[in-house]
DNA sequence: ATAAATATTGCAAACGTTTGCATTTATCTC
DNA sequence: GAGATAAATGCAAACGTTTGCAATATTTAT
């Protein structure tokens, strides 16, 4: 095993050119004769040479990186338990590759609120994906108007001035309940947090539904995490009893939650109560009875996203932009 | 807004110092007197100045930065679908700030197998962090004999030149077993994929027990996703009837599929089938009913792979080693 | 064959930090 | 108060690339 890293400049030597030629020849450059480029692709790979990057960021001010911030609110654990946040990180993971990009991963370090600082006057990453509008979208927007190059994963029509890519809530919201609605559902709930970003929008779409049939709403606003919709609704069934006949939840997780807690109490979903979600995670066609659901296409977002932010790094404008939801009908609400 | 990105020497210059002062003034070096390091620490932040991470790791040769990489074997989707491996990586990741490092993330970059090279010859980052072991640990090998620096989250008492941390899976899968059998159990089927590292350990364990109860072995070897445990208890059923009375599943996304089957087929659990599972994700606990399984201890494990990737950096010599599991019994087992 | 145009390579100066060593300034000792 | 020791700062050389420009080699046109 070479004990020495070898670098540029020996390579060099050992080919008999100049430094500038071999670099170039790494990195394609037309400038050099073909067959040069070969042989000294074929060398490097030989003696297993690889580029130092810090060397080369710092020279060409680039890092090919970028940082994915996870947004959530302090007070709730959504993160770590939530599947669908980390699927959408690996959906960007995968399409940040595909472009020859690195993914920095960050959680915790939205709390400390210079993170665009921390990320890009350091030159840590080029550019951010934040994912999660979170409750609070001030600091996205001074870190926009600072001129962070960033794009959102999110609600895209939330008035702002990034580019904000995400499915259309707002439908989604509407398709769900105007979907229970006409297999009969009369009296129905919307479970989740209609403070908060993407969710608010959902909130709408239902209102939206329910307004055109004349319905009323029951809005029970909880915490976005499974737990919390267990204990809610049990809640709401021991002291309410079962005045409702259908669920809209704010996403699967919620929905699964829910869904424990009227098994528990022998309420025949889809018979009694109704239920669609939100996300179509893994676990909503594996459920019992299988969870009917908005799905949302990640993958497409994800590719969006990275597209869009490449663009904004050279320099173009980019908008917001809506993505296409699917309803996917699963047991819990055929009835 | 500053147009122009300020640097060190500019910071020198402003506060009428060299440029050897700020910097170590900055890292709060103890040879600059404490009076001086303040009034540039508060000279930095008001100028909102950050250090560029490519000069100061060129000159350090250090880059603070980890690459986690998720090592999935290509032929499932056991990655994107199980919850299990993103939380191993949320944990990671936060015990990682904590010590002020940063994350690199990889999942697809494991195919290209030079990964150890291009992390860390090309300076990309220090060391690596591999979750998970796959089904063939040959190229992890070889980059620990090529001296990469490198601690693995996995099965920690297969033997290797690298360190390994991970659950007691033997124990694990002793544990969930014998629990079973004390339930009245009598044939048990173990359904995952026995070649496949860490699930091979829990393997061993349901046979130990099996064995110590004089009970017959019914091994179901299958993808280790839910939809392929769905499937497989769905065509064992029916081509076959009901011929074992409790499953041990490799992980809760295993058990939770197959629950999915026993219950469309109104097989009672845990009264005609008990079921445990493995990993104790979030669902384990939403399920209804809810899955009794093995917790790991995620957390902790997380925190030993950096600082045992810590100490390797820095020249110890570190060991493999094993983290106690829990059972966590639920009504998936209760009879 | 020669001049002009083009294709290919090399020189050397950056990029923005950190750090060994030299230097200056402050503190102590007798 | 002078000399010696200690504390604080500054000088300048790296770290390993990339790239504008100059220089050389090759091809083309006449």
């Amino acid at each position: 095993m070479n004990n020495k890293k070898i670098k540029l400049t020996d390579l060099a030597k050992l080919a008999g050119v100049s430094t500038s030629t071999v670099s170039r020849a790494l990195n394609d450059n037309p400038l050099i004769k073909q067959e040069t480029r070969d042989k000294l692709q074929r060398l490097a790979k030989e003696h297993n040479f690889s580029l130092n990057t810090a060397a080369s960021r710092l020279r060409t001010q680039k890092t090919n990186v970028v940082a994915v911030i996870i947004n959530l609110d302090e007070q709730t654990e959504q993160s770590i338990s939530d599947p669908f946040l980390l699927k959408v990180v690996s959906e960007i993971n995968l399409a940040l590759n595909q472009q020859g990009l690195e993914l920095l991963l960050s959680n915790s370090i939205m709390a400390q609120d210079d993170w665009a600082n921390y990320f890009i006057n350091s030159r840590r990453a080029d550019g951010i994906i934040v994912v999660g509008q979170g409750k609070n979208q001030t600091n996205i927007e001074n870190a926009a108007n600072a001129g962070i190059p960033l794009v959102v994963w999110g609600d895209p029509k939330t008035p702002s001035n990034y580019a904000i890519v995400g499915s259309d809530n707002y439908l989604g919201g509407l398709q769900a309940t105007t979907h229970l609605i006409e297999h009969g559902a009369k009296n129905i709930v919307f479970l989740g947090d209609p403070e908060h970003g993407e969710i608010s929008e959902r909130h709408r779409g239902y209102s939206a539904a329910l307004a055109s049939y004349k319905l009323k709403q029951y809005v029970v606003s909880i915490d976005i995490t499974s737990s919390s919709a267990y204990q809610s609704i049990n809640q709401l069934l021991r002291e309410k009893g079962l005045y409702f006949d259908a669920i809209v939840a704010c996403s699967d997780m919620v929905a699964l939650g829910a869904m424990k807690a009227l098994k528990e109490r022998y309420v025949s979903i889809p018979n009694d109560v109704a239920l669609v979600g939100f996300d179509d995670i893994a676990m909503a066609d594996i459920s019992h009875p299988s969870l009917s659901t908005i799905r949302q296409n990640t993958q497409y977002a994800a590719t969006l996203l990275v597209q869009k932010l490449m663009q904004q790094l050279a320099g173009e404008k980019v908008e917001s932009q809506v993505i296409d939801i699917e309803l996917i009908t699963r047991q819990s609400s055929k009835r």
